[in-house]
DNA sequence: TTGAAAGCGCTAACAG
DNA sequence: CTGTTAGCGCTTTCAA
């Protein structure tokens, strides 16, 4: 019975070796199920690691074996539901297949983004699931990791600078099918509050949206497309760019939301403002919070597939970090949003 | 340049010390600013180490340590918002203190729990953040890793079988306050759903619950008090209850709801079934979900400490990993909840 | 101030 | 089938 530094008390192969007078190697042969070795100690030394409670130590397998069934998630919030749903499907996948998920927050910080990089590769990781801020706009960090030979997964807010797997939603369409949602519903006066894009997926959605609008001959007015410059943490933000729409000679008569927070700050000022939804200003937008069909109206949402995406992406991942040979092929992996029209949209 | 098994172009001290013509003694010492090493060679190693892109491997470091920098943590789900709410305050502790943080989670399910353990102590964690499922009847496996000298410290949902620190939430108390605002409205017939428990919260906020309505001369009748198995996770579970509380002769004019899920899914039900809230019935209910204040109508909520718990949490741990002899006194921390009163009190 | 060498716990090539 | 040995990358005596 070792005892280690941390004045942990832990049964190495050694001890056992000692106990039953054999070597370690044996030991090792016995616990790993290797054909050279007979079934007699094969049992003998199970027995005595089932009795003294050996676990095998993984920082010396990992060492030795050069991966650490380790991968490393960053993401903008867990606090966003739809990267908890993600994490879900992440944490399904990577159960099954034996790793172990070390999460970092970025907060939408470049900085932090980096800072959380560094330390998670600083840790011997097998494999970096990633979503990006809607800061970044530099990736030479991520493209030295990645040259260095470390699997990279990119969902949801990707990077086409470097070549490695993604798995998006389809934003161009679903931001489209939205809008077009809105058409229907007779309004013509249609905002879009959005996130400066330096990640591609706002950019999309921006373009879905105009796309639906020239569709339909429908003017598409820079004035009702707004910015939050935080994503809708900031409600103050929010507020301005809601009043700048409301002040307008022709003021909106729906918005699409284009984001999770975006959305939820939205629906909150609305309130605050005393607009009534849907009959001042009919409402939808990006969001995967499970309570939408609760809210007051219920809110009409573009539902990503969060646990599926991060299936997928940690699957992919996986195959890549257990495959000898480098990938050659890299998927690009673009998921169906759902729309859901509640009360929020009706006229 | 090293490559390891993975492929990964990884540079070692041994690179970085062949390239200097010097030993890889030497080369540590620059690294961790030893003081038995000259200026000189400090300074060329660095910049050799920089140049080179070179970062310690956690592996090694830890097994010759023999202390890892990893925190496991366990918990029911992270769809909970009080629980992401905690892991953020956990994360911003360990960030501060250089640890990494591997979540996984026990949906409910203890023998999940157990396994998730058997993983993560396998993984050579430094100390553990718990907190139980609500099935949890034997800790035997946690007291036998605590005995092994494993830091553990739990939150929220905890066993008095170990001796280590707890951080809780005031459940006797909040629970109290919360029956007590719906008894100053007027309330005598007040229900109480919760979950088995198992778990001392929900025992504790049945108590404060029972004294509340005691202190106030109400007849506790236990037709009142209803039990979810799954604790909301099943909405016809939830539902079933609900019919029967209505069912009775004297059905309930208010509820006080146990727990995140469980108060939701009743919002939810209430809504289905055409019930008006507060109007055919009043709804108070432990919850940390942000939206609260935007539902129809806007929720009444006892609002757990969840950030603060997490930080409190974390840092006790930490604070007993690093400490050298081992603790003898265990705090209890019980954190006092906040109550927000909204419109699904009023009469 | 530096280097040689041992060892953390484990695995695997090699020899017997 | 089993033991000996070397080595993963790093830190830390011990000697020089």
């Amino acid at each position: 019975m070792g005892i280690n530094q941390k004045g942990l008390n832990t049964v190495t192969m050694k001890d056992i070796a000692r106990e039953l007078g054999i070597s370690t190697a044996s030991v090792s042969r016995a616990l790993s199920d290797n054909y050279q070795i007979s079934e007699k100690t094969k049992i003998l030394v199970r027995k005595a690691a089932k009795k003294r409670g050996y676990r095998p130590n993984r920082m010396a397998q990992s060492l030795k074996s050069g991966n650490s069934k380790l991968i490393g998630i960053v993401l903008p919030s867990i606090e966003n539901p739809f990267f908890t749903q993600v994490i879900n499907g992440i944490h399904f996948i990577a159960n099954k297949k034996q790793y172990d998920l070390i999460i970092t927050q970025s907060h939408e910080s470049h900085a932090l983004e980096l800072l959380n990089l560094k330390n998670l590769t600083y840790s011997s990781l097998d494999g970096l699931l990633i979503s990006l801020t809607s800061e970044t706009e530099n990736v030479d960090y991520l493209k030295e990791l990645h040259h260095k030979g470390l699997p990279i997964v990119f969902f949801d807010r990707v990077s086409n600078e470097i070549e490695t797997h993604q798995v998006i939603t389809d934003n161009f369409k679903s931001a489209y099918d939205a809008t077009l949602q809105l058409i229907k519903g007779g309004h013509t006066r249609i905002a879009h509050i959005t996130s400066p894009h330096n990640v591609s997926n706002y950019a999309e959605r921006l373009l879905g949206y105009q796309y639906a609008l020239a569709e339909n001959g429908i003017d598409g007015d820079k004035q009702y497309i707004k910015y939050c410059r935080q994503g809708g943490k900031d409600l103050r933000e929010v507020e301005t760019v809601l009043l700048e729409l409301f002040a307008l000679q022709q003021p909106p008569g729906a918005i699409l939301a284009a984001s999770d927070s975006i959305t939820t700050a939205v629906f909150r000022i609305l309130h605050q403002l005393k607009y009534h939804i849907p009959g001042d200003v009919a409402l939808i937008g990006f969001s995967n919070t499970e309570l939408a069909d609760i809210l007051n109206p219920s809110l009409s949402t573009v539902f990503q597939p969060g646990f599926e995406m991060g299936k997928i992406a940690c699957d992919l991942l996986i195959n890549q970090i257990e495959r000898n040979r480098p990938e050659k092929e890299f998927k690009k992996l673009i998921l169906a949003a759902e729309i859901f029209l509640r009360d929020s949209l009706k006229r």
